[in-house]
DNA sequence: ATGGGTACCTGTCTGC
DNA sequence: TGCAGACAGGTACCCA
């Protein structure tokens, strides 16, 4: 599911919630990927400090007086949503984390379990350091651009469409908005990142800051499983162009949308539009 | 160093 | 109707 508009929907959407909750205890359910890493006696009579998103991860600062306590890293996986419950009922199936909190619970629901929730003493240290480390710049800081694309890219020899999901570049693109941001550029998706020129990289750039504010507007995209913090669906895939759109004629020059494969994951782009 | 394949897990849809 | 197989928004890890 959740690509970086999604994860930051869902940051906006449990904020106001949970800033300033009082923790009262964890329930966890079946394991999620990694293990949590500490004691919830641990957790216990911390508050929630302001939300951040860090690529596809939130991290949920924990404090108790004047004391940092660390906080949570959470993943959502591929499944994962979080709901803000101020009356939340018995957790269901696929509900395998709850922060039970003064104000309410926030519930992770997970059905393909590839999501995490972990303690961390902080942002820069172990484990969380460990998992932010490889991520690449996020695409709305002022240091992301074309020209931070064309340097990142100029000795690799991989598809652009791979190296944009794979984030060491810069984060938040996932299979969908990859593909989107591609056809938006106008770049085959097979291109090798080292053939782009300065000017490629620059439409990439805007084009990848676009699709994913846009994203960002519509709520998300909702496939399946995403829901925001609310339970609301979101409904960037219907201004999709190209993302499952297989046979379906480009709405600019009409050429049926092509799907492909690449490391495993499907790429659709339109064949007339995105050029080498 | 880079790049590819595999693994994790469950649900849904398609075609026979 | 049943069942096998493909596919689904991510990413850490192992190997060449």
């Amino acid at each position: 599911m959740p690509e970086l508009p999604e994860v930051e929907v869902t940051r906006r959407g449990i904020a106001a919630s949970i800033e300033g909750a009082l923790v009262h205890d964890v329930r966890l359910g079946k394991p999620l990927r990694w293990p949590l890493g500490a004691p919830s006696r641990a957790l216990r009579g911390t508050v929630v400090g302001p939300v951040q998103r860090r690529g596809k991860y939130l991290w949920l600062p924990l404090r108790a007086g004047d004391q940092d306590r660390g906080g949570l890293l959470v993943h959502l996986g591929m499944s994962g949503s979080l709901a803000f419950e101020p009356r939340p009922g018995p957790p269901g199936v696929h509900d395998h984390f709850d922060l039970v909190t003064s104000v309410g619970t926030l519930r992770l629901t997970d059905p393909r379990r590839f999501g995490a929730v972990l303690w961390s003493p902080s942002l820069v240290q172990p484990p969380a350091a460990r998992l932010l480390a490889r991520l690449g710049v996020e695409p709305f800081d002022a240091a992301f651009g074309g020209m931070h694309l064309w340097q990142g890219f100029r000795r690799r020899r991989t598809a652009v469409k791979t190296a944009l999901l794979a984030g060491d570049v810069v984060v938040g693109a996932g299979n969908i908005y990859a593909s989107e941001a591609l056809f938006r550029a106008g770049i085959d998706p097979r291109t090798p990142c080292a053939r782009l020129s300065r000017a490629r990289c620059e439409r990439l750039a805007d084009a990848l800051r676009g699709t994913l504010a846009e994203a960002v507007e519509h709520g998300g995209s909702t496939l399946r499983d995403f829901r925001d913090a609310q339970g609301h669906s979101g409904s960037f895939q219907l201004q999709a162009k190209v993302y499952g759109r297989e046979g379906e004629p480009c709405e600019i020059c009409a050429t049926p949308i092509r799907r492909l494969v690449q490391a495993q994951r499907s790429t659709y782009f339109c064949p007339h539009c995105q050029r080498r």
